[in-house]
DNA sequence: GCATGATCATGC
DNA sequence: GCATGATCATGC
């Protein structure tokens, strides 16, 4: 028999993203019109509306993803707008945990894994009162777990396996994971399930992504924009680095001030101000630059002195003290953030103190600094992972990195692994260390 | 509210 | 002058 043409390929992940995205700032009801011919109601509908009507497909069987051949299972969750922007309004949930099969399986033979490799995510803005068919979408791409990411989950994995393994499903909570929960699933608690290793009957859960985590794969999927907007503007030969390398001469010389009246920016007091500075240049208005995200570059400013001299080291994010001890060093921040390539921006001061715009660098870190970071890595990772949290690696231990404190006060705390409240801190490279790197 | 990209402030 | 701790404005 014939198969219907359908209006995208659906062995093809990349053209069920393309279609999937025309809905982007429309609702079901605007796209579909005329052909919604029944109502829908009730939690869930969206999910079927858009099975039914927008992709034209029948569910296939349950174990395996929505879009088999592509290998792409589809996912609806609700966003809400928060003064932060676009948040989770919930978490994005799973199959239900089979207590009785589950165990036999390994991370990969899951059936969280086997059908969620590859998520066609698509978020709405939740509105109170207004129908499913109503919702806009907001935000819509295919989502692959990063590496670092898979570890967590992984493990988050292993640890609710493990719980029915010493027949305590009865007492899986979803604090015992960091990115992959147990969420219950049910009417309400009596929803209960046997497992295979305990007479007790235990709540019925589903595998779930936490909202923190969401609203991490939400920051991800932010507007970027490109630094080159045409292809034609990459000469012959010329590389991305070139190109930036280009943008900046005409700044070269200009104090702060000069440089935004010659960019009509806003005048800022932010102390990341010369970094939202070096941006504009490259002609970039939105939160990220698309070829930094894709080639792994990091932009990162340096204020020198009239001198030359070096005040500041650099900071880097804060130290996540749950997530490090899951982290190995190949998937750590760490590794990752150090590993990329970095341009540096300088300003230097000039003689009456005004910030100019002194030179730009290319740089990636040495192999055997990165094994000082290593060190440094392993060396916070013990003492987080013994409660230790006054005897890090400091400036003043020349060791290339040091941690310290970064929060919005020294009252701004983070809760550990043992369920303590410790100082925010982060990852930093001594000032020493850059001053060697540009001079 | 909170992480980010940072700089400021203090004490020795 | 430097090490260390504290804090800022911003965007979302």
């Amino acid at each position: 028999m014939m198969e219907p043409t359908l209006p995208y390929n659906r062995k093809d992940s990349k053209s069920i993203e393309a279609y999937a995205q025309r809905l982007l700032n429309k609702s079901l009801r605007v796209v579909l019109g005329s052909q919604i011919k029944q109502t829908y109601s009730g939690k869930g509908k969206l999910g079927q509306i858009l099975e039914d009507l927008y992709f034209q497909y029948k569910p296939n069987s349950e174990s395996e993803a929505d879009f088999q051949e592509a290998g792409v299972e589809l996912k609806t969750s609700p966003l809400k707008k928060t003064t932060k922007g676009f948040t989770s309004k919930e978490r994005l949930v799973f199959n239900i945990i089979n207590y009785e099969e589950e165990h036999t399986k390994t991370f990969k033979t899951s059936s969280f894994w086997r059908k969620n490799k590859l998520l066609l995510l698509m978020f709405f803005l939740y509105q109170q009162g207004i129908e499913d068919l109503d919702y806009i979408f907001k935000i819509i791409h295919l989502w692959e777990f990063p590496p670092t990411d898979l570890k967590i989950i992984e493990d988050d994995w292993q640890k609710i396996i493990s719980k029915i393994k010493a027949g305590k499903a009865h007492e899986i909570s979803e604090g015992d994971t960091l990115y992959l929960g147990a969420c219950t699933k049910g009417a309400n608690n009596k929803s209960l399930r046997k497992q295979p290793f305990s007479t007790e009957m235990a709540m019925q859960r589903a595998f779930s992504l936490k909202s923190k985590y969401l609203n991490y794969i939400i920051g991800k999927s932010l507007p970027s924009e490109r630094i080159v907007k045409d292809t034609k503007e990459y000469k012959k030969g010329e590389s991305l680095e070139d190109i930036v390398k280009k943008r900046f001469i005409p700044y070269y010389g200009l104090s702060e001030d000069e440089i935004i009246a010659k960019l009509k920016l806003p005048k800022s007091k932010a102390k990341s101000r010369f970094y939202l500075i070096a941006k504009a240049i490259l002609g970039v208005k939105k939160e990220k630059i698309e070829e930094f995200e894709k080639a792994d570059l990091a932009l990162k400013t340096i204020r020198l002195e009239h001198s030359g001299a070096l005040k500041e080291s650099m900071s880097f994010a804060q130290i996540q003290y749950k997530e490090i001890l899951n982290e190995s060093w190949d998937d750590s921040y760490w590794f990752n953030t150090l590993t990329k390539r970095f341009l540096f921006v300088a300003f230097q001061k000039d003689e009456n103190g005004e910030p100019r715009l002194k030179n730009i660098m290319f740089w990636t870190m040495p192999v055997k600094d990165l094994e000082v970071a290593h060190a440094y890595w392993l060396d916070t990772k013990r003492k987080i992972a013994k409660n230790d949290f006054s005897h890090f690696i400091k400036i003043s231990d020349d060791r290339i990195c040091h941690v310290r404190p970064k929060g919005i006060n020294s009252k701004d705390l983070m809760e550990t692994a043992t369920g303590a409240m410790e100082k925010k801190m982060c990852y930093w490279l001594n000032s020493s260390y850059i001053k060697e790197i540009i001079k």
